[in-house]
DNA sequence: CCCGGACCAGACAACGTTGTCAGGCGATGG
DNA sequence: CCATCGCCTGACAACGTTGTCTGGTCCGGG
C-alpha cells in the first residue's frame, strides 16, 4: 500500500520538469511529442492519477461538487430526485454528495455545515427545520442553494415545489363531489410545511362544500405507515366511520390500504393519496392519488442549480410544479347505501 | 458574491498570526483565553468556514469523502443500499459520493476514475462490466473496494452477495413442489453475474425434478418491467403455457403480474419473484418472493470498507448473506385441474 | 538578581497542483 | 554573421491549511 504518485515523482522519472508533466496531463498544447511520449510512459508506469482537490485549490476554481440533502434516501420520492439531479450533474463534471436528514432539524444544520466545510459548488436541499437563516452567509458568500418541496423560511433562495393545498382540495373536492359528506383527512407532522398546506386544502374543500370539520376524523402528526394503520383503525370503529379518507402522504396511503384490508372494507371506503406510488396501480382496488412529477421537479431544481453556479444571479425565483389527480379506482368507491 | 474569508483574513482581522488561527479553529490547547475569544468574533464577522480540501491535502489525510456506484439509485435495492452506507459513514465524518451505472460498462470506469480523482477513502461498487482488472493499480495503491451483489472478475476485492443460485433453486423447487412441471423462467440480461446464477439455480432445480428444460418457457435477456410483460403475453399464448412463473429480478415479477391481471390469471397462474419488493405483500394476490436482506447487505459492505480503511488489509473476502423464501399468497396457486 | 522552565505566539516549509514569467535553443532573414 | 523571433521548457510563487521549530515573556526558585 504504497503512496500515491505525484506530479513530481512522474517528472523525475520521466526527466522532466513538474510544470511539463502538468501540461502533459491536462492536455496543454506546446510540448514537444517526445516529451509528451515520455511522460505519458511514466505516467503509465506509476499509476498517477490527477488530484482534483489539490488542482481545485490551486486554481481557485470550485469543487465540481453539489451536496443533495433530502428527507430519506430511501424513499422513492427522494431517490428519484437524486437520480434526476446526478443525471443532469454527471454530463458537467459534477459529482454529487448526498445525505438523508430524516426531517430531523440538528441534522439539517449539521450537514449542511459539512458540506459548506466540503466547499460544494451548490446545494439542493428539502428543509427539516422551520427557520434556514443560518444559511444567510453561505449564500452572501456564494453558495447556490435550492430547496426542494418545501419553501425555506428565513431566507429566500430558489424553490421548487408543488401546489400541495391545492391538490389536497381537488382531491377532497373529488371525494365530495362524489357524493361522500365524511372525509377522513390523514397528514404528517404540523412541523412540515407540505403537511399543513396538504391540512389547509382538505379544509378548505370541506367548508366550501359547507360541511362541518369533524376533528375526530382528522388525524395530524402520523410519520409511519404503522402509525397511519392505527389511526384509520381507530377512525373505523368510530359510530359513525368516514366513508372516504384523504391520505396526506404515500406510504400514509399504504397504511390506510392495509388497514382497510384487516378489514375487508378495501372496496367500503374510498381513499385518494397524495403522492403517486409504485404500484399503486396495480393494487386491488387501484389507488387514487395527487400525482407530483417528481422527474420534472428534480429537472427544475438542477436547472435553477447550475444557472446560478454558472454565475446568474438573479432574484430567488419559485417554481411551482402542477400536481395531477391520476383516477383509479379507489376514489371511485361510492357511499355505502346502507345508510340511515 | 464575495469571496471566502481564509484563515489569512481572520488572523488579519484578529490581529494575530496565521497558525494561531488555525490551532483556535482546531481546537488545540495552548492558545490564551482572549485570543481565542479574538479569534472567535473574527471568524463569526467574516463567516469564515474551515476549508476540508485544504486542510486534508497539508494532512496528507484522506479525503473522509466514499464513492458509491450502484446500479440505479433510483432502484429500491440500491437506494436502500445507499441509505444504510451513508448511515455507517457520517457518524465517522465520512460523506458518500453516489452516482448511478446503469449498468454500462463505460460508466463504471469513467466514474471510478472520476472517484479516484478525488481521492475517495474507499469505494462500494456494484459491478457493472465483465471485468474489473482496470481497478488494480488502485487497489495497490490503497484504495479499499468493496463490491456489492456480484463479484468482481479479474481481481479480487471484499464482497458482499447473497446465493443466487440457491434463492433460485429453492423458489423453483419450492413451485416444483407444489405440483407444477410447466415453471417458465424469466432473468436478466446473461451479462449479469447474478442474471446468470439465477437462471442456474433454476435449471438446476429443473433437472434435479427430472424435467426436462423447455426453451420456450426459459426467457432471458430482459432488461425493463415492460419487457416482462411482453414476454409474459407470449407465454400465455403458448400452447401450453406455463402454470407458474419464476421471475428472477423485483420489476420482473411486477411486469408478470401486469400481464397476469390483464387476463384475469393472477389467480390462475403462481409466481416467485427474486427480490422482495414494496407491497408486494399488499396486492392481491401477495407475492411470493426470494427475499435479500438488503439492509444486512449495505452494512455489511460499509462494515468491510470501513475495517479496511482504518488500515486492516487480509485477503479479500467474501460474505455470503442467505435469502429467504417469503411465503406468501402467489406462489400457492395450485396447478389448475382443468388438465388433460 | 539571574537562571530555568512553562507557556504562548509566530515564521517557515510543505501538501500537490497550476499561472506567470524568464530563459535557452534553433531557425530565419538581413 | 548577428539580431530577432518563436517555440519549448523550467523556476518560482501561490492556493489554504497544518507540523515543526524558534523565540519571547513571565514566573518561581536559588
Amino acid at each position: 500500500m504504497r503512496k500515491r504518485a505525484t506530479m513530481t515523482d512522474v517528472a523525475a522519472l520521466a526527466g522532466v520538469s513538474l510544470k511539463t508533466v502538468s501540461r502533459v496531463v491536462n492536455g496543454e498544447p506546446g510540448v514537444s511529442p517526445d516529451l509528451v511520449e515520455r511522460v505519458r510512459r511514466a505516467v503509465e508506469q506509476l499509476d498517477y492519477r490527477h488530484n482534483l482537490a489539490a488542482s481545485n485549490l490551486r486554481r481557485g476554481v470550485r469543487t465540481q461538487t453539489i451536496g443533495v440533502l433530502l428527507h430519506d434516501l430511501r424513499n422513492e420520492y427522494a431517490a428519484e430526485l437524486l437520480r434526476v439531479i446526478d443525471d443532469h450533474a454527471r454530463p458537467l463534471g459534477v459529482a454529487v454528495l448526498a445525505s438523508s436528514l430524516d426531517d430531523h432539524e440538528d441534522r439539517e444544520q449539521v450537514l449542511v455545515h459539512d458540506m459548506v466545510t466540503r466547499r460544494v459548488d451548490g446545494l439542493v436541499l428539502m428543509p427539516a427545520s422551520p427557520d434556514q437563516s443560518y444559511l444567510l452567509p453561505e449564500v452572501r458568500a456564494g453558495l447556490p442553494v435550492v430547496a426542494v418541496d418545501r419553501p425555506t423560511a428565513g431566507l429566500a433562495v430558489d424553490t421548487v415545489v408543488v401546489d400541495n393545498r391545492d391538490g389536497a382540495h381537488r382531491a377532497t373536492e373529488y371525494l365530495l363531489g362524489r357524493g361522500h359528506v365524511r372525509v377522513a383527512c390523514l397528514t404528517d407532522r404540523g412541523r412540515l410545511w407540505t403537511a399543513r398546506e396538504r391540512l389547509r386544502g382538505y379544509l378548505e374543500a370541506i367548508t366550501e362544500a359547507g360541511l362541518p370539520v369533524d376533528e375526530r376524523i382528522v388525524v395530524k402528526d402520523l410519520v409511519t405507515a404503522d402509525e397511519a394503520t392505527a389511526a384509520t383503525r381507530a377512525l373505523l370503529d368510530l359510530a359513525d366511520p368516514p366513508t372516504a379518507v384523504f391520505a396526506g402522504r404515500n406510504d400514509l396511503s399504504v397504511g390506510v390500504v392495509r388497514a382497510l384490508r384487516e378489514r375487508a372494507l378495501e372496496r367500503r371506503v374510498a381513499v385518494v393519496g397524495f403522492d403517486d406510488f409504485p404500484l399503486a396501480d396495480l393494487m386491488s382496488p387501484a389507488v387514487t392519488v395527487v400525482s407530483q412529477r417528481v422527474t420534472e421537479i428534480g429537472a427544475t431544481a438542477a436547472q435553477l442549480l447550475f444557472a446560478r453556479m454558472h454565475g446568474e444571479a438573479p432574484t430567488p425565483r419559485t417554481v411551482v410544479v402542477p400536481t395531477r389527480l391520476v383516477e383509479r379506482e379507489s376514489g371511485l368507491i361510492p357511499v355505502p347505501v346502507t345508510f340511515a
